[in-house]
DNA sequence: CTGAAAGCGCTAACAA
DNA sequence: TTGTTAGCGCTTTCAG
């Protein structure tokens, strides 16, 4: 009796059609060169075992062929920014195991030469490409025309709208506004005075967030009023005056709401008028120099983004696109974190760099989170 | 002239060590039948050229002599724990790709036979366990005995501190109550009295809740007390009747923090004293039929915990663990989350189950966040 | 102690 | 239109 070996994956499914698997991968990738009829047939098998690849195996295999993905961000260093590239960075060390290849052009700042990293990333002939457009507007056409030749638009953290892009990985910043609204709305009495200190309302997300903070804010602090919005243009000393002076002008102020990761100015204006701690101060983004002003209460609150899962997110969505033909969604909303004193120290932007010691020319780096 | 092959892992090691892949494959993975000196000769060039084992081919290589993770949960549907099971069914899934087999002893509910689940793993012969611990007494010594035999086990949601245990992923029950007790410090007035409702304060985890946010609560609420505590022992008509004739008795009360998943009665209780909205409401966790809550304003916010990230994480560990000897983080906490109805949407809780529609029999399902 | 070789499931190039 | 075959990088077994 000829002992008939057990057959897996690929084999089984032409053992059981009866024919080659050349003719199996040609049925399951609608490649051409095989009667449909053969096709159908196989296809149904496949349904009824309950086919899947096997990936590892696909990735092996196609091993150098494999997929390439670009990733276009800005590089500044501090706050934001470079949690992005660490949750990109990470995700894509555990897919380079899978055969995928990462292509980095770093620009300067947001929307700095983004087109002229985008262009080049398209030269070098990429399969989908990750995004922060900063500059959506110059960003736009070149994005529709990559789509256009089937190569694949995720953007992060900012979006550029009006284009083809297959999706956008990000915190609405209308409803990170919304956010803010509500908690400060609950967390001062009625009739209070609130007042917005933006980066500057010519940038959209600025725009955005100050509009979420005004729709929320008088729907969850009755009488409540938006007594004065002012722009920071991320500068320290001009954010600082402007908001010494405000403080000034308006003492009965109950509550502030800085809509950019530049809180610090406003800290030192508070402190300086006395008022750390007397007014509700609710921020955005996280980074170390923040934590003292939590501890002290001058910080009530900051409404976090959540920027290493952004990234991850992103990575991911292309990888499982480019593997596995994964469809887009075309919107990914993260939920906003709500920071305080009592769970600041969870956040990752609060952890020193960690000592990664490598005891194994054979380890993978652990798991991060955020 | 002869073409030479370009030659890549352990092929290269072996070319430049001028030895056999044999011999590498010994050198790298500590087997012994190698003289010391040739393993450390190829474990210098290793480091050198920056070797890292391509894990698609390992997975494929050891395929069915892959590791095995049993997973012990829970199964009670509703709330926390299906969407715990989803976080670990969606990793595992996309594990299952990479050889690794999962083994599922659910629960009926936390803590019931689940002893008798924890040998049953440990006899099939799994490599690691991932186990909601909710009888930590009984478990421990099992959790020992595994370990002991280097059997991992990785606790998820609900620790076995006393155990020898790999890791906890989980959300610190008394940060969660903190994180509560600043909340509600910040949003009722000055000496404001509060209540809590717990289940049962016999219960570790709704006494770690309780004591957070009674340590939490008067730091943020000059002169603010703590006139309550009630046991709904997870009851919904105790539970109402409870709040009812608590908030009878105080007419004062301002806040009301609910350390269990079973906050309905409470919002009922609120509603017919005619206090919906006027009492802040601090739930914890998320189900859908909480939302009309939230949008009426009856429920403040509610401390998410952030279940199928829970699940992702521990299967992760455990995964990383079992395929490259990553280390285990003694612990893993998560922070938790903020729900409030501006950002009540972006959970997973509130989405209906998607259609999730195989278009392609290789395709893997869409990635999933939370 | 070391080398050689088979095979994991899949893709791609070539043969028939 | 279909079949055959050579790898992808690694583990494992069997010979030397």
């Amino acid at each position: 009796m000829k002992k008939k070996k057990e057959r897996r994956g690929i084999h089984l499914l032409a053992e059981l059609a009866n024919v080659s698997i050349g003719t199996v991968d040609r049925a399951l990738h609608g490649r051409d060169g095989i009667r449909e009829s053969t096709r159908q047939r196989i296809l149904q098998i496949a349904r009824q075992i309950g086919y899947t690849p096997n990936l590892a195996a696909r990735a092996l295999s196609v091993a150098k062929a494999s997929a390439r993905i670009g990733v276009c961000m800005p590089r500044e260093i501090h706050f934001f920014y470079d949690q992005l590239w660490s949750g990109v960075l990470d995700e894509a060390r555990s897919l380079a195991q899978l055969g995928i290849q990462f292509e980095y052009r770093p620009v300067r700042t947001l929307g700095e030469d983004d087109t002229k990293a985008f262009k080049d990333l398209l030269r070098t002939g990429v399969n989908g490409i990750i995004v922060a457009a900063g500059n959506p507007k110059g960003l736009s056409p070149l994005i529709d025309d990559a789509e256009e030749e089937g190569i694949r638009v995720v953007c992060v953290s900012t979006d550029a709208p009006e284009s083809h892009r297959s999706s956008i990985v990000s915190v609405d910043p209308w409803l990170n506004g919304c956010l803010a609204g509500e908690l400060m709305g609950k967390s001062v009495p009625p009739k209070a005075k609130v007042a917005v200190v933006a980066g500057m309302l010519t940038a959209m997300d600025h725009r955005k967030k100050t509009e979420g903070f005004s729709d929320a804010f008088p729907q969850h602090c009755p009488g409540g009023e938006i007594i004065g919005i002012i722009e920071g243009h991320e500068d320290e000393d001009e954010s600082f005056q402007k908001t010494f002076e405000l403080l000034g002008r308006a003492p009965s102020l109950a509550g502030l709401y800085v809509n950019t990761v530049n809180c610090l100015p406003v800290c030192r204006a508070l402190g300086a008028r006395g008022l750390a701690g007397k007014v509700r101060l609710i921020a955005t983004d996280l980074f170390a120099e923040m934590a003292p002003y939590f501890q002290k209460g001058t910080i009530s609150a900051s409404i976090y983004q959540q920027p290493y899962r952004q990234g991850q997110i992103a990575v991911r969505l292309m990888a499982d696109h480019l593997m596995s033909k994964a469809s887009f969604p075309p919107t990914v909303h993260l939920s906003p974190g709500v920071v305080m004193s009592s769970n600041l120290q969870l956040f990752r932007e609060m952890k020193l760099a960690p000592v990664t010691l490598t005891d194994s020319v054979f380890q993978r780096p652990a798991l991060a989170h955020d």
